[in-house]
DNA sequence: TAAAATTTTAACTAAATAGTTAAATTAAAC
DNA sequence: GTTTAATTTAACTATTTAGTTAAAATTTTA
């Protein structure tokens, strides 16, 4: 019998310390940090509280190790597009809006947590999150490189790179109360994401023809 | 000498009552309820914690009338628009973007405050948002019939409504990783929000043209 | 000015939660 | 089978935070 996703944490055949960082992961991606309990995790990785904190001294030190490892999935993910120089700004773009939504499909509650976390504690990610941005300007360069050639219409370079973060990214915030307002299930959400990729490379090149 | 919004609330000259809501909506926007402290509440009302809790008898009381205020700064934007039969699909596209931007800009701290609650309670949101959703659905339903008439490109009407609110919203919930990222002031931001109207509207009409 | 309403003070209580400890139990390794 | 490591138990402590209380001080209103 294989082990699906929704097997629960504790039953799962992991060591300890995998037990609980998919808990804690569970936990902090679902609350937040001020909003996950120790207890909960605890609980999800079918452990006691003693146990946790043997493994993990504080909340704190579990909370860095997942948030780092979740803002690495939401920006290193452009790091190979970007490098490579055999790629069109095209399909630089193809490659973004696929590579985000697929990591997005595969982790729903990334974006979310990730984007909540800076919000609330503007200071805290500027050490996390300022090294890991700086591929992303390169990007925007190659936008503003395609425009002076004349290969896609004169725009901000700026509100294009914002654009297609936008729209890849911003269906995965929105999704709880998309899904509850219009009564749509992970799956129909699931196949809108799939569906979704394909019409937002057609809907960004037919908006940067020139 | 002019009140600015740079005044401190406690130094305003407001009533308490007003002050209280003030402080609150500061506060719970942008530390979300888990994160926000009654304490902090008081403080920057510039009263004490007893007499907080003599105007709103508990936390959630208070949060509760913050969220509604902020959910409906949100969601009750469109209901002008979509309800005016006058305006073509381009121009209530064009309002959406407008008025969501503006309203964005106003209150800098709505959108993520919002999603953010969304996302760390999803139970809870059911009650507050699912009726406020609804007049979304006529708009989609009005996408629908102008791909039906041809007036503009076969696309999926949900993934349009989708990248309209991406475009206009995801800035705002991207804000403080964008500015952090990118070294770009409050000024700047507030200024490519600003040009963004424009250029959203040029970008969807230019992508959706049949 | 006297009475009434508002606000402060400061010390509380109650509950939730992070984190600790030491002894007992169980599982793994030798 | 004995030793060692991993885990549980359960009762702790410390801290944070929501919420209360009653009396005193202040401001407003009549």
């Amino acid at each position: 019998m294989i082990k699906t996703e929704n097997t629960p944490i504790a039953e799962q055949e992991l060591s300890t310390e995998e037990k609980i960082l998919a808990a804690a992961r569970s936990v902090f991606t679902k609350k937040g940090m001020s909003g996950a309990r120790m207890q909960d995790i605890a609980d999800e990785a079918g452990i006691n509280k003693a146990l946790l904190h043997y493994y993990f001294r504080s909340k704190e030190k579990l909370f860095d190790r997942i948030f780092e490892e979740a803002s690495n999935k939401m920006f290193s993910i452009l790091n190979s597009i970007i490098a490579d120089e055999k790629l069109s700004v095209r399909e630089k773009i193809k490659d973004l809006i696929e590579n985000y939504i697929n990591m997005a499909i595969a982790n729903p509650y990334i974006p979310a947590f990730v984007m909540g976390e800076a919000n609330q504690n503007p200071d805290f990610i500027k050490e996390y999150l300022i090294k890991k941005i700086s591929v992303h300007k390169q990007l925007i360069a190659h936008f503003q490189e395609a425009i002076s050639l004349g290969e896609i219409k004169p725009t901000n370079p700026v509100q294009l790179f914002m654009n297609v973060m936008s729209l890849a990214v911003f269906p995965f915030i929105v999704r709880p109360i998309f899904q509850a307002g219009f009564g749509v299930t992970d799956e129909q959400f699931n196949a809108l994401m799939e569906q979704r990729k394909k019409h937002l490379v057609e809907f960004i090149m037919a908006a940067i023809k020139p």
